[in-house]
DNA sequence: ACAAATTACGGATTACGCTCCTAAATGATT
DNA sequence: AATCATTTAGGAGCGTAATCCGTAATTTGT
């Protein structure tokens, strides 16, 4: 019994590692559609079988590499949101991290986005993602809150509903450009241009 | 040669039909997930590499279906749209028609937008929907323009662009409806409240 | 009317994600 | 130590979307 942690779990702990470097490395290299599971099932050397005990389907897997950016990315934008010198530019700090230069494949984020949005229900890495959704929104409400008090919003506006809102628009313009129909040099300008038209309406009066 | 359109051509027209009963039938009797390829192979009574050759992949096939349901609803939307009584309301008759009760299967309207969103480039069906929504965000614009002319229109805000975030909430509100995550009966309330924030904005002030 | 060229057809076959079931490893019990 | 119970491993096998390629049907040319 003593202080150990138990085979067992050093085992799996260390097979759970070599499943995430070996897909981690696979995706970031070749791409989502190059990468078949069996290839991660060799280069972490246990078999397929024993993969999708570790990760319920091949798009978890990619979840599970991807979130570890997100978590990061997150934690960066919530920083940076800090200092945002009016709405605006503080929800754009907040998100700014999120649309980072798509570093590797286009496609590892489109895919990412498409599980997110239509994965299986209980996987735990999408609910992770899920999780650091609402962590964002909520990140939304507060920068709305802290900057415009109380008399300054109008009356009947649902705050997390502008936040989803804004969320929305997020995903949409990532999906845009992961399948190459908008051009990332673009993308900042064009969510800022949304989040500011959010904000402050398109009309001036009723 | 004469003024027959040619046998293949009618040979052609003939299966392109038999497949899309097939198809519209299974699928929306069954669901997409439960409906294999065979299966509509079969009972269109055709091989199955012919099959594909009418259609790219099993998303496409659904695709063709849906399409012809959201023509109808476009058209409708767009009519109905003429007589709204104020700018949030005409774009609630609109939208209205696609936010239909999702008739049948909620999967058939998930996999649906997820093709749309995601899938093959150059599929005709998925180009057929993408104009659709092209349609319907050029009909958002013209609302705007309709109700609030020029004076009203908040200097500096892109029209075009508020069409595009109005349909990003769409999206993502027929997602989240059709993968269970939000209830059908709050949809049309939820999105009406959404388009009025998007219209007259979160705060009052900058 | 026949031949040559082109296009369409369809089922055998493949690729791949994922499951299932046996066997092995680990931990508990005495 | 020995036995039993429980959890974990893994690879053979399955279902299905999609392709490939030999064959058949149709059109075009002479």
């Amino acid at each position: 019994m003593l202080a150990t942690v138990g085979r067992r779990a050093r085992n799996k702990a260390d097979k759970q590692q070599r499943i995430f470097e070996a897909a981690s490395e696979l995706f970031t290299g070749l791409g989502y559609s190059a990468v078949t599971t069996q290839m991660i099932a060799d280069r972490a050397d246990v078999g397929t079988g024993t993969l999708f005990r570790y990760a319920s389907s091949k798009g978890e897997l990619l979840m599970m590499v991807m979130n570890e950016r997100m978590r990061l990315d997150t934690r960066e934008g919530i920083a940076a949101a800090a200092s945002g010198t009016s709405p605006t530019e503080a929800i754009m700090a907040l998100l700014a991290p999120q649309i980072h230069p798509l570093p590797d494949f286009p496609e590892n984020t489109a895919v990412y986005q498409r599980e997110i949005l239509f994965g299986a229900e209980q996987g735990p890495y999408r609910t992770e993602a899920l999780a650091r959704i609402s962590e964002l929104e909520k990140a939304i409400g507060d920068i709305l809150r802290r900057f415009a008090s109380t008399p300054w919003v109008r009356p009947g506006v649902d705050l997390n509903g502008a936040a989803r809102t804004t969320f929305s628009t997020l995903h949409m313009e990532l999906i845009r450009v992961s399948i190459g129909r908008e051009d990332p040099q673009t993308l900042t300008a064009t969510l800022r241009s949304h989040v500011d038209v959010l904000l402050y309406g398109v009309l001036t009066q009723r």
